[in-house]
DNA sequence: CATATTACATAGCCATACTAGGTATCTTGT
DNA sequence: ACAAGATACCTAGTATGGCTATGTAATATG
């Protein structure tokens, strides 16, 4: 309701989650969606499982990622483990790229100071 | 509805454009709305009037931002200049300091390679 | 055999960006 | 004088993704 900065984290984290988990992906090859939220743990960008799993389920509807269940011989839970199509590849390079510009323009924002128009502000 | 990279780029600003904002605000000392727009193209970062005066308004209810209407003396519409309020400056480095976390953490899984198991990666 | 851990899943809530419109004032061309 | 455009602010309604809370199963452990 109120502005304030818990908020705003989780309003930022929307599509970024996205880069982030996409980005895991390729770099693992594949995996799976506990050891996904251990290794965002890892990273200090944990997720909760009610924000993971629908967007797996999203992203593979969408033929972003693709999905395969592993059993773990007769011991151990099946794992669905997830790797990047080729759509998925590209969706990403395109994300990063993005990503990217965002991170110049708040650099630029900070940086540049105002030089042209002193002299305009006494406007009047 | 599908996740393309378009749909994906309106998620990502969620939050992204407060902070963008908020910076453009603290670095103008005061500005308003329109000089925003036109100050936000400028920094290849445009938004559009019905996504900026919301924000403007809900941040000034909110007490991060003080808004005071200026006229033009007896020529041009009436411009609302927006400044930081202290909380505003507060917030402004907590969310500054969030967004540089993540992308340290987007950095960081970009470029850690995976070092365990390097037969596994082969495997096929 | 009760509890914890591993593992995946979904319904419902909420905040923000966008679309598409609206109001009002001032400037410019004819 | 009047139409068109630019300046300047505003809002209702929609779509989307992250969060909370909860559910289901299987395996491991004391």
């Amino acid at each position: 309701m109120a502005f304030d900065l818990e908020n705003w984290k989780t309003q930022i984290r929307k599509g970024y989650l996205e880069l982030c988990i996409l980005t895991l992906i390729s770099r693992e090859g594949q995996i799976y969606g506990f050891e996904i939220l251990s290794q965002m743990e890892k990273f200090e960008m944990p997720l909760k499982e009610g924000t993971l799993y629908p967007l797996l389920n999203r992203m593979t509807e969408d033929g972003v990622l693709a999905a395969k269940w592993e059993t773990q011989g007769p011991k151990g839970h099946p794992r669905k483990f997830y790797s990047l199509t080729a759509a998925g590849k590209k969706l990403l390079w395109g994300m990063s790229e993005e990503f990217e510009r965002m991170v110049s323009v708040t650099q630029n924002l900070s940086k540049n100071e105002r030089r042209k128009k002193n002299d305009e502000i006494h406007t009047a």
